[in-house]
RNA sequence: GGUGAGGUGGGUGAGUGGCUUAAACCGCCGGUUUGCUAAACCGGUGUCUCGAGAAAUCGGGACCGCGGGUUCGAAUCCCGCCCUCACCGCCA
């Protein structure tokens, strides 16, 4: 574990708070031992007494509650020590992020990412006047950021006519492809209370990448991974229930605080976009199985997107709080001349199930189940890619795939809006 | 938003201070009987946590929506909160 945790490059004295856990963890039994004992005589006192009063023998009663009174002083001591024990103790539980798993490279930021599966052909040229995407929406009317702005604020684009048609058919295509995947649909709330925000593990750690409705103590997701996987809060599954396999069609809401300038124009970075997330609930024994099936499925959908992807193995510094493996995919966006993020598949074993106490029997013992999520995908890189990378004279070709979808094969000014 | 009624185990549901170790019924698991199925009968049937043990298991503690309080003793009494249902108001 402490190997683990280096390759999220924690230094000496974050590796020290692992002893004060299992310091605090003997204090603990030791109190709750002798409290428990106490608790014991407390219990035998009062039958007795109710025994005495019965029988008439008062004095003797008034007697015993004497002895319970001195118990309780005695008790106070370790009580309020447990208190504080216990409260420290979930404080700094709370702070260890997950372990990374054996593939997971060591590395400081995103540059040390590992290419696991490269792209092998020819990255399409674009001729020199080839245009970013957020031109072509201004020329083919898809788009609208500054509208957003006025609506909301910066980050909240208002897709208009075929763009707004196109994200309806990319999220149609992307649900009926999971649904015949074998993902059970679900149509989650799109606010969750901090219990639910809690056990997938976006609070404490993300505390600040959420919009939160203070009136009413709730937070707007950031990924249908939240609601979707919390279905199974406090959740004891048959062995015969796995693989449970969820998928579900969200907006998702990012207050995404930093990072400016040219990686984030257009809809390469937005407060409010759509994605299409798939969730599996796994026995321990077939999650990393599960992971493949998942990046076999996200691999298809890219395919058939007739996008050029590559799929990187995140490194230690890259790895997120929650997760033990990470695989992003990212597609080429020619017109930029970089790869964009558009997926990002994890296995999180026992993290998230261990908060939202997740289990299943295995005979006659209950063990945490494995989850794992993955997006497939998240529509507005997507929708980035495609227009870039199809544009043309004639207009914007779409991949075959789409076409009963959008119910047009190419977005041009003589399509109908 | 207003008024009222409620929240008990897998389900229904009894339980107004100690006889509750939460009744009873249903469900589920095992067994007996029986050509098979069914029925009947018998036994078992929660979660968390601490300790002992190689394990089966055994022992302690907590848990009747959540959190406090009163009491020697709380499912039961008191306070706060959350939630559900019904009706009214508003409303896609």
């Amino acid at each position: 574990m402490l190997h683990g945790l280096k390759k999220r490059n924690w230094k000496d004295d974050q590796l020290s708070i692992i002893n004060r856990i299992l310091e605090l963890d003997d204090t603990r039994r030791r109190l709750q031992q002798e409290i428990e004992q106490c608790q014991a005589s407390l219990k035998k006192y009062a039958t007795e007494i109710g025994q005495l009063y019965k029988e008439g023998k008062a004095q003797e009663a008034e007697a015993a509650k004497v002895e319970v009174a001195s118990i309780k002083e005695q008790m106070k001591a370790p009580e309020n020590e447990l208190r504080e024990v216990k409260t420290e103790l979930e404080n700094l539980l709370l702070e260890i992020p997950n372990v990374p798993h054996k593939l997971v490279p060591f590395g400081q930021s995103e540059e040390d990412n590992e290419v696991y599966k490269a792209w092998d052909k020819p990255l399409p040229e674009l001729p020199q006047d080839a245009l970013p995407h957020w031109e072509l929406a201004k020329k083919y009317q898809l788009f609208d950021l500054e509208l957003g702005t006025k609506l909301t604020g910066a980050g909240f684009p208002v897709y208009l006519g075929q763009g707004a048609r196109l994200e309806r058919a990319l999220i149609n295509y992307f649900l009926d492809r999971a649904h015949q995947a074998g993902y059970k649909e679900v149509s989650p709330p799109l606010l969750v209370n901090a219990d639910t925000a809690r056990a997938t593990g976006q609070l404490p750690d993300k505390e600040g990448q959420m919009y939160y409705v203070e009136r009413d103590n709730f937070y707007l997701i950031p990924t249908a991974e939240v609601p979707v996987t919390n279905l199974y809060r406090d959740t004891i599954l048959e062995e015969s229930d796995f693989p449970i396999k969820l998928t579900g069609y969200t907006p998702c809401f990012r207050r995404e605080a930093g990072s400016y300038g040219a990686h984030v124009r257009g809809l390469n970075r937005v407060h409010q976009f759509d994605k299409v997330e798939i969730v599996r609930i796994e026995h321990p024994d077939n999650s990393y199985q599960a992971l493949d099936e998942m990046l076999e499925h996200v691999s298809s959908l890219l395919d058939e997107l007739e996008l050029p992807y590559r799929i990187v193995r995140l490194c230690g510094g890259d790895l997120g709080f929650t997760s033990a493996l990470t695989y992003d995919f990212e597609v080429y966006s020619a017109a930029q001349k970089r790869w964009l993020e558009v997926s990002s598949v994890s296995n999180f074993e026992t993290f998230q199930s261990h908060r939202l106490r997740l289990r299943f029997k295995d005979g006659k013992k209950k063990r945490l189940a494995h989850t794992l999520n993955g997006s497939a995908l998240a529509l507005a890189r997507i929708v980035a890619a495609l227009l870039e990378n199809n544009q043309s004279p004639e207009g914007i070709h779409l991949p075959k795939v789409l076409h009963p979808y959008t119910n047009f094969p190419l977005i041009s000014p003589q399509t109908t809006p």
